[in-house]
DNA sequence: CAAGTATTCAAGAATATTCTTGAATACTTG
DNA sequence: CAAGTATTCAAGAATATTCTTGAATACTTG
């Protein structure tokens, strides 16, 4: 093989792997598929994707070996093919939010609106661990709560968060967190408890991200 | 704006970006400007792009924040927008290099060709600072060299390396290295040079990465 | 300022991607 | 095994990307 061949082939081999990721509904494809593997169906009820349209999409994302598949009874499973994988989507995502203006500016929007601004980060949360103030809550639905979880979480849904209010002490300072910087369900768990007075803050990050940090410091 | 807006505006932003990076002669334009700047002409010398089409895909890689241009006479220069991006670029590299099968194997079958299959990574280079019996060999163009190179190298272009063989000895070892992981002039070299009777091996990676490692460890 | 050089622009053909629709397939369960 | 459910397949319309070609623009330099 030449030199310009062997290129080629390289370049096209990673263009390949950047094209299979160049898609928002791909994206958010791969983003619920890290906080743990899901049926097609689980996939399609929470993005605006047909059964079939989404099947493609994880066809692409499987010809690329960006996620693995099971059979289990009528269902198929998809997940995450590594946690590598994870560690570089991750590392995509910190890149676009902190040096694209553009997407910078729609966060910090995002977060005004649901006076999430005041984030914690991850450094921030480690400095608070067993804290008896402090009560961190995972407002993911309970499949992904059991599948993974920030250490001493507490898991309650974000649409049962209303029936529990009576739960939380407004002594504590609550740290709502989800499924990572796009997740909203965390900027709505503070805007609804600040609203009621209670003391609240959204993490920066979510679940995905706190595994890898706790990967990477071993 | 409502969570699922914000959502998809978020994965459409990201996206964008994505599909900037998920062209081959975008990748490869990325690479050469990882080296420093150069300008349109200087690009279409080393590929095999039109100068049109080089300034079109300049154009969406501006667009999409990822290089940036200054005008100097009658030449634009572009170069990479920020060391950050470079991070992310060489992650991206590097998933793909070890964690796709297929283009693992292209690349082991290029440097078997090369008979450059035994490479020396930037940890092993950090042992052999100093040492004597080691002799490092940048084979790229002298205007990259000049740019930036790594520590103690010495600087013999490719195309020159044929009528500099009488300044190596043949006791030394010598560890060639160029653009990056998909550069083909480390291995030429140490093709080259090993049907020479000299000792030679080649860097697994090239200046960009000992650039980064080196900013890493600040 | 005329001639030369580097780069960009604009339009269009060729190709690739995306989504929808209506089957087809591969299961499970009574 | 019949009926039901989950997923994939295949084809085609709508849209986006890529490259080529032939200007146009913005410089420099004698």
């Amino acid at each position: 093989m030449k030199g310009r061949e062997f290129k080629d082939a390289m370049y096209d081999g990673l263009a390949k792997l950047l094209k299979a990721l160049s898609n928002p509904f791909r994206l958010e494809i791969i983003e619920m598929l890290s906080q743990g593997e899901k049926s097609v169906e689980g996939i399609v009820q929470s993005t605006n994707l047909t059964i079939a349209n989404a099947s493609q999409h994880l066809q692409i994302l499987k010809n690329n070996n960006i996620v693995k598949s099971r059979k289990e009874k009528q269902y198929v499973y998809y997940s995450l093919v590594s946690d590598d994988f994870l560690s570089l989507y991750q590392h995509v995502i910190k890149y676009a939010v902190h040096e694209i203006a553009e997407l910078e500016k729609i966060m910090n929007r995002q977060r005004e609106d649901n006076k999430s601004l005041n984030a914690v980060n991850l450094d921030e949360l480690e400095t608070m661990i067993g804290n008896e103030n402090i009560l961190l809550l995972d407002v993911r639905p309970s499949v992904e709560f059991e599948f993974g979880h920030i250490t001493g979480a507490v898991s309650i849904p974000m649409n049962e968060l209303m029936t529990h209010l009576k739960d939380f002490s407004k002594d504590k300072e609550i740290i709502a967190y989800c499924r990572g910087p796009f997740c909203v369900l965390a900027d709505e768990a503070v805007k609804v408890l600040s609203e009621k007075g209670y003391k609240v803050r959204r993490l920066d990050e979510g679940y995905p991200e706190w595994k890898m940090k706790q990967l990477e410091s071993n």
